[in-house]
DNA sequence: ACCTATTAATAAAG
DNA sequence: TCTTTATTAATAGGT
């Protein structure tokens, strides 16, 4: 869609492909949003890189909601096992939800809301301890994204070594110009060690 | 794209957005395969229209091989201690409990970032150390409420000692009547000593 | 990452 | 739904 028509095949040029798909992987995503968002459909998405890495995307809901709606649907015509006698860890399961959730919206009037004095010890004692389950989420989350960037600069990295060795291989088949400084990317940079710092967590 | 810019939200005509869904479904599936094969990407898309119809795509092999792969990524990190005995029925309620759960954290990631979708690192740490104070909070109201009733009831002592006294007095002043047996007041309750259990907090 | 010429997608109308 | 067409949105190639 730019400068030049695009061939409907595989771009051989790593580079251009790997900035391709960067391109094209974010305007997939807006555009599942956006479809979404406009006709009020539940979407989900799941791209898998050529290198294994994983980018997903969920409109309502979670992924694992919609992979089971869309299981039901796929082999509906095969139900499964007796949807009776449900036992009673699963009720027991939801009962700790439904608590959870009454707990939570409480907890948000009772920090949004203004008025404070609607609230228990006990109540306070499970919005607390939700909160402290929350964190770790956030905690791990943000974990998660940082050893992501990390993998992603360790990339770059191969990449620039190999660009690098490449040119430095060129210059010394052509030995024309003489005094050719050695090539001097900084292998020894020392990335790997990041992944230690963030195990404090 | 057209004839109009367009609005970011739900459309209210029926027959615009039915129309839209039909071209921008198109349009995403087209994209999708495009990113597939320029990029050489494996890429799952599953679209439920508001009515609940399905459309869906899979790049490279089957739909459920490519749901196992994420599966496998997704929940490999996360070891859950989960058994997988739950029925379907059970399993849908406890999900929209936590869907239930996940929007009321959107809520709350509304009121503190304003309204991102996607988190960045940076956007973590603020709310994990909105929670933190949070829970601080909590913690104070509690341990106030508890000091409060603590209050309350040496007040309660008090005042039961004090009507004690005088109708000990009162008798003692008027020896008609005999026998009567020594108050009993349990004075030696040691309420007192909840003060130093609420100092762990 | 940012720019911009160009193509692709699509909103509105028939 | 299909086609047409006027416009906007996405993006390929380059910096």
């Amino acid at each position: 869609m730019a400068r030049g028509k695009v061939q409907l095949k595989r771009i051989e040029n790593p580079v251009h492909r790997q900035v391709t798909f960067c391109k094209r992987r974010a305007g997939l995503l807006k555009k599942a949003k956006e479809l979404s968002v406009l006709c009020d459909a539940e979407i989900g998405l799941v791209i898998f890189s050529a290198h294994g890495k994983l980018y997903d995307l969920a409109t309502k809901g979670t992924m694992q909601g919609l992979i089971e709606r869309y299981m039901k649907l796929t082999r509906g015509p095969q139900p499964e096992a007796a949807p009776e006698a449900i036992p009673l860890d699963a009720k027991e399961e939801t009962n700790m939800l439904k608590e959870q959730i009454l707990t939570l919206q409480k907890g948000i009037r009772y920090l949004f809301g203004g008025g404070n004095k609607t609230m228990t010890v006990d109540e306070l004692q499970v919005l607390e301890k939700n909160l402290e389950i929350w964190i770790y989420h956030i905690r791990s989350t943000k974990m998660n994204i940082m050893l992501q960037e990390i993998q992603a600069l360790k990339d770059k990295e191969g990449t620039l070594q190999a660009a690098n060795k490449y040119l430095h291989d060129k210059i010394a088949e052509n030995p024309i110009v003489p005094n050719v400084a050695p090539y001097a990317t900084d292998t020894s940079y020392p990335l790997i060690i990041q992944d230690e710092v963030f195990q404090l967590y």
